[in-house]
DNA sequence: CTCGGCCCTGTCCA
DNA sequence: ATGGACAGGGCCG
């Protein structure tokens, strides 16, 4: 096993290793401790954590990468020298001071942004961050969790660490064996057809979410519409927690009340005119991360 | 392009 | 105990 660690107070604007993890935008985490990923923070924030970085990433066998925030340091274990990965997935390359100082001053935002100070957004791989929020719709953070964590177990390949078998999150190849009514056993519902048809786009090539990449944002997200089972505000939430588009503002439930509050003006007729408005509201470029911190305030019981 | 009906399922609450 | 509302949408006509 390799350990190390990451020095955090140098960091620009921090880290919160727990609100990054668990605020419901990735679900390639776990607790080690077991502990479900509930609707809010209660149970302190120095636990560890775990992923699996898939084969697709580390260019050979899946890694398991454990992590806890202590003492103003990331604690890591894995199998491999973590320290890219973390920086990637966690996104400790933002620098965060910058990016709030680009945000308009707002009553909202900086209540948002005071409330989680240091929450980052994520960089998931892309294959996972577009079947867990196909798997979103409709559906409570902890349930996506328990979702994608038995189809890693299902169908993901097992990884030895540390004296434990892990489950890397299934390969589009692996998941694509899977018919709608396995998936529907593993309590996906409605969503079943949708991630066993997406499954064998991406296996067979005939499409793959990081070709989103080279494309501008807005066709980047129409682009990501093609897949089933994805609308525009799925593709927005790929766009942003998996293909760094940090200008994207998936329109969620929360936020459209957010808008409807207070920002009535940004209220268009349709999904692509009113994410406009609200992403030229947050300050552009990284409105994304206005829309996290306010979505995580909002639905944490933050007063609005 | 917009609209309404429909979809699985666990949890919460009257 | 038990039925209806609800939860971070998307598909189809």
């Amino acid at each position: 096993m390799e350990t190390g660690e990451i020095p955090l107070e140098t960091l620009p604007g921090g880290f919160d290793l727990q609100a990054t993890v668990e605020s419901g935008q990735t679900y390639v985490w776990s607790r080690e401790d077991d502990r479900m990923f509930e609707d809010t923070l209660a149970h302190g924030g120095d636990a560890w954590y775990s992923t699996v970085v898939p084969e697709a990433v580390t260019g050979g066998a899946p890694a398991v990468v454990r992590a806890r925030q202590h003492d103003g340091r990331l604690e890591w274990e894995a199998a491999v020298d973590a320290h890219d990965h973390l920086v990637r997935l966690l996104r400790l390359d933002d620098d965060l001071d910058a990016i709030m100082a680009a945000t308009p001053e707002d009553p909202l935002l900086d209540a948002a942004f005071d409330r989680y100070r240091g929450m980052r957004l994520v960089r998931d791989p892309s294959f996972p961050c577009l079947v867990s929020f196909i798997c979103s719709a409709q559906m409570r953070v902890s349930r996506i969790h328990g979702m994608q964590e038995r189809l890693a177990r299902e169908y993901g390949t097992p990884v030895e660490f540390d004296g434990a078998t892990y489950h890397a999150f299934p390969t589009p190849e692996q998941l694509a064996t899977a018919t709608e009514v396995d998936l529907r056993d593993l309590s996906l519902g409605y969503r079943a057809p949708y991630v066993a048809r997406t499954a064998e786009m991406v296996a067979t090539g005939e499409a793959h979410p990081d070709t989103a990449r080279s494309l501008d944002y807005e066709d980047a997200r129409e682009f990501l519409t093609q897949f089933v089972g994805v609308g525009e505000k799925v593709a927005d939430c790929v766009a942003l927690f998996s293909l760094d588009f940090l200008e994207a503002v998936p329109l969620d439930t929360w936020i459209r009340t957010a808008i409807a509050d207070h920002y009535p003006d940004c209220e268009g007729g349709n999904y692509a005119e009113t994410s406009r408005a609200i992403r030229e509201r947050f300050g552009g470029d990284y409105a994304g991360y206005a829309q996290t911190y306010v979505f995580f305030h909002l639905r944490t019981g933050g007063e609005t």
